[in-house]
DNA sequence: ATGGGGTAGATTACATGTAACTTAAGTGGA
DNA sequence: TCCACTTAAGTTACATGTAATCTACCCCAT
């Protein structure tokens, strides 16, 4: 049996970096503020060492900027981050695509299209919060049935700072509709089983959304 | 003026973590082995901190594998985890090429071109090293020509990551003509300026690395 | 006012102490 | 002989001490 005092298994480090990701990805540590580890450490209720280890953690997955001497600071993703990102990501969400087409069944396509249908609903009924959390889900999906380990944990953490960039940006509702008939476009790619017209699917969609970007931005 | 004692100017992290790379890049520390504190630390002349440093960025970058209260193990890449590899490189070398096909000017297709010649004379002289040297080269201006910082990254963490799984086996001399003609294609296409014909030239030449290894690994 | 230089406090980087855990070898009993 | 248990060595994970470095502020001379 194994003897503990709460509902922690993980160690201290793990738990650190879990927190400390949290605090950053909600803007509870804003981009620019500066990581130190003592600060880190008393926030955190540990000691300086899984404290920074869990800096080390977040700024290897681009949460933070880090300068010898100096410490990390939050990142602070521009304009011109958001491109690069995204460049990498929609060649990387269509190889996913490309995967996925050659690999799923035709039950996974019906677990995408029930995903795509409560995503339907969500956006009907208004609900932002629960389109971007089935958005995520749907892209999750598809690099899980992609079956690439190294790939998956890169989307995952492109993904990770694009949610940090976007904390205040990302909430623009007319792009849902668009969303959803993209969905459903590459799922009918992947249901296809042509490995090309999927990762073009993927692909175009991932595109379409930097180009929002761009425009937005120039607006803004 | 910076008083030094010799040539180090970077912390004993840094250079821990540079020294414990090339160990396992040239094998000195194969595949297997595992990775302790104390007795990197030992190794290196540094004490636990720089150590444990070092050991968790060579395992953030694929070179090791990391179990919690085990330790570190330098990672053994298998068949299966090099065609994932080869996946994502395929699709990131295809970007590369894409990018740079947008941004090159003719200064830098004359210097890609430089570069093949040398490629060129070192395998008709059957300089094996120079060889690989000159084909890291080659693809390093590609993505440097990019101009999408977190694209060079991931490409050389996969580089390096190749490198050493593929520390025996890579020695196939007979795939030297076939890469030099490659990249010749790939050359013209991004002296064309086409982003579509550059994107496939340089996934092409990845992809067919990926074949190779795929029926090297079935005759081995 | 302004710029230079010193200084105090905070912080990084590194070193080291130590409890808990993992592993494997040895020991004794069935 | 074989298995359960103890135990000892090695290691990880975390805590903490400390010198060198950085930062920002203040003071003073111009």
């Amino acid at each position: 049996m194994t003897t503990e005092t709460s509902g922690r298994e993980q160690g201290l480090a793990e738990r650190a970096y879990l927190n400390l990701r949290t605090a950053i990805l909600e803007h509870e540590l804003a981009p620019g503020t500066r990581l130190s580890v003592p600060n880190v450490a008393e926030r955190l209720g540990v000691s300086r060492s899984p404290a920074r280890e869990a800096i080390a953690r977040i700024t290897y997955e681009g949460l933070a900027h880090f300068e010898p001497n100096k410490g990390a600071v939050v990142a602070d993703l521009n304009a011109e981050s958001l491109v690069e990102i995204y460049e990498v990501r929609e060649a990387l969400e269509g190889l996913a695509c490309r995967l996925a087409s050659q690999r799923m069944n035709r039950d996974d396509v019906a677990g995408l299209r029930e995903l795509l249908s409560q995503h339907t609903a969500a956006a009907e009924a208004g609900e932002v919060e629960l389109h971007y959390e089935l958005d995520m889900r749907f892209h999750a999906r598809i690099r899980e049935l992609a079956g690439n380990t190294r790939l998956t944990t890169q989307l995952e953490l492109l993904q990770q700072q694009i949610r940090l960039a976007m904390y205040t940006t990302h909430r623009s509702p007319g792009g849902m509709p668009l969303a959803l008939t993209e969905h459903r476009r590459i799922i009918d790619a992947l249901e296809s089983g042509d490995p090309v017209l999927a990762e073009a699917a993927g692909r175009s969609h991932i595109a379409r959304l930097l180009r929002d970007l761009s425009s937005a931005d120039r607006a803004g």
